[in-house]
DNA sequence: TAGATTGTTAATCGATTAACAATC
DNA sequence: TAGATTGTTAATCGATTAACAATC
């Protein structure tokens, strides 16, 4: 039960959502319980790695029986921090912007995009699934009005930076930042990246590294 | 100048194409040469771990005067393999399927979305930006005459593994999923993964971690 | 109780950092 | 040549794996 009984590494980090879906899933299938070699198995870990895994967080098993799927679901989703709900804003409403806005699937795991904001004409006063698109010049009299966990960076790299400064000097604190460049923030704020142009590439060295 | 002098390790593949990112800039702002030091000021390494990097793939610097930028971007090109043409094809012509093909910035890179499927009667005769989208039943006649190298998933969960074996089947062996699943495949095909969903939970863990 | 499997300590392995001779 | 910085070897650090006593 102890948390931080030891610093959780970054690589231990990484492991966790994909512990929780595959989790999940037993869960979906019905399975009660499932000890650390056979969720190994499945996932391609060892048992080892599990069970020291699942230790920096608590001592979620039994002996002789393993782990109760459904219980282990509930650890996670609150290590996680997905027991709760998150309002987030998208700055940038191009392609990827959009198509975050119209995927309905986050909804269902608490995460609720309240507006979005953009500086082209054409965008502003649209809306999309009932999320509005305003100019961004309304951000910071939106955000000071609103309760906003986190900021969500779908401009162009060019702009990334300045809007990441905006967020933050509007008191947000966490960014989700698709744009192909690393933001440099006070240290006090979260910013995880995705950089689907990093994945592509590794893609391909991988394609030359084979032959 | 001699590959694979050692294996090159999971870790130092994450890092490359930030290399590439940050040298690519150094190189539009017109700097000609960095060292390892500065670099690594820069990218947040330590000087060795950048020496390091670079050796496994050869001695790319001079002593007492570091690197050349051009030439680095050069071998960085070749080393992620971006110096040639990727033809792809999308399946799943939904939110995020439409999102890729609407961006025009991979082609400037040499990747081609030649074609996109889907299931969907509503999307299937569509266009965007001169993509068609296909009935997915039309895939296997269509990768059977183009040069297809990646084969992009965009679908929902439920659908990848199938898509992928599909792709698989068709000789397809490089594949781009975005679906939140591992897809199991045979040793040889190469799978790189962009997990959405993975990527927020961890931005949650970290918000609360924080605290 | 006997069998199974955990939690945890110890051993191993690999990655990062430090140091320095080589050399531009 | 002297100064700077690499390439590379050695030392350190951290993460993974193995082993096993604890215990359900």
């Amino acid at each position: 039960m102890e948390r931080d009984r030891r610093r959780v590494s970054e690589a231990v980090i990484r492991r966790l959502p994909k512990y929780y879906r595959y989790l999940m899933e037993l869960k979906k299938n019905g399975v009660q319980r499932v000890s650390s070699s056979e969720l190994g198995q499945k996932m391609g870990l060892t048992a080892s790695q599990i069970r020291q895994d699942f230790n920096c967080f608590g001592g979620f098993g039994q002996q002789g029986y393993g782990y109760n799927v459904a219980e282990l679901c509930e650890e996670f989703k609150k290590i996680l921090g997905l027991d709760r709900q998150y309002n987030m804003i998208v700055v940038g409403a191009g392609n990827l912007g959009q198509a975050l806005a119209n995927y309905s699937g986050f909804e269902k795991e608490g995460f609720f995009i309240k507006a979005m904001f953009d500086v082209n004409p054409r965008l502003i006063g649209m809306s999309i699934r009932g999320i509005e698109i305003y100019d961004v010049d309304n951000l910071r009299s939106y955000v000071a009005s609103q309760h906003i966990d986190i900021g969500v960076i779908c401009t162009p790299k060019e702009k990334a930076q300045e809007v990441a400064e905006l967020l933050v000097s509007c008191g947000i604190k966490y960014i989700w930042n698709f744009a192909p460049i690393d933001v440099v923030l006070p240290d006090d704020v979260i910013v995880e990246n995705v950089h689907l142009s990093d994945s592509l590439y590794i893609l391909c060295y991988r394609i030359n590294a084979k032959s």
